[in-house]
DNA sequence: CGCGATATTGAGGTCGTTCAACATGCGTGG
DNA sequence: CCACGCATGTTGAACGACCTCAATATCGCG
């Protein structure tokens, strides 16, 4: 898929989950008055599409970041699926996608822009770390924009905190990646979002 | 259960799903420096601790807040409850705790604090809706300071915003509920969260 | 190479936070 | 039953941070 594109969009028929293959993702939802939000950005070995396997229908649409490819999963046959015992791992990707909302939930709730911004980078590093790849150089394949979105804050904002980062030294700051120098700091600035990962 | 006791505590193997009967509970994530987060109320007829089901532990905590009762549901009795037939009310129930996490997630999103209120309000007044009671009546077990750090703000700032909002006309506020007077122009203040339930 | 989109930087205003004092409610015990 | 005391909630003032508006800089792409 090329950038712009969507993988689904809110409303559509929920058939089946997707997993990032290669490239990025993001999920928005759209507001009745118009208003969009991000609600997550997914990379490579990370599962969309679950929020609309209850109601039948996607809650949210997914949209390439750039040139991208997914695994489309059927999950249709929900009942079937629980006697040949792939029942816990259906358990397990509603937990997950709670728990990616839950931890995004957090970070928003801080008053400071500047944690929200070292636990969103915290956050990614972990999860790319859990993917196996290198949990020190992000990539960062959204728009500012998209990101101040996610965060809960102007594009104004994020570029001040990225910048104050970078010339405090915890970060180097590309337009499209993201090096992390001293993670540790910014965990601490974060507030440390989540004890560990199991 | 009586007002503090934990129905699960984050750390405790997740074998059990809980759905509230009566009273109220919420649910609170500890960091790693040892802040506290409430993460979300619940009201009866809602599923709690899906979001361990993911890791077997539970991630989260849950306290009720007055006197209230739950059912313990064992998730290994699921395929059984799907032969009673109950299999799809409770997958809805997942569906909606899910949709719920997203929704608390866009609300703090919003940097107005009165929109962030506006927000919780109508969602709460539509969750009441969808389980048969009244939609105008919101009760408010939750203590300020809990539901402050749920939407992200000072206890003060919740407490500024519920007046602004009781002097305006468009609630009256009590210690312990809300009435809805102008239900509309809490949404049309809160930006639609959701475009509607289907 | 030039243009449009995206990102950074700057100045001023508003809103939420912080610190503080006051008011109210509730439970306990006399 | 009332009074007391503590917890909880409300109100006030000043500071600081984020947002808004605006200009400049840079990147990407044809």
């Amino acid at each position: 898929m090329q950038r712009g594109d969507f993988l689904y969009r809110a409303g559509d028929r929920a058939d089946d989950c997707f997993v990032v293959r290669s490239g990025a993702y993001k999920t928005v939802v759209v507001s009745g008055d118009g208003q969009v939000h991000v609600t997550g950005f997914y990379f490579p070995g990370e599962i969309m599409g679950v929020s609309g396997q209850a109601s039948g229908r996607y809650r949210d649409s997914a949209v390439a970041l750039q040139t991208s490819t997914a695994c489309r999963t059927p999950l249709t046959e929900l009942p079937r699926l629980w006697e040949i015992g792939s029942g816990p791992s259906l358990l397990r990707m509603f937990g997950d996608s709670e728990r990616l909302s839950t931890e995004g939930r957090t970070n928003l709730s801080r008053p400071a822009a500047d944690a929200r911004v070292a636990g969103y980078l915290t956050g990614l590093s972990r999860r790319l770390k859990h993917q196996g790849r290198s949990p020190d150089h992000l990539p960062l394949p959204m728009s500012r924009t998209d990101l101040a979105n996610h965060l809960g804050m102007t594009l104004e904002s994020l570029s001040r905190v990225l910048g104050r980062l970078a010339r405090s030294g915890l970060i180097r700051s590309d337009r499209h990646a993201i090096t992390l120098v001293d993670g540790k700091a910014l965990e601490a600035m974060a507030g440390h979002l989540d004890p560990e990962v199991p």
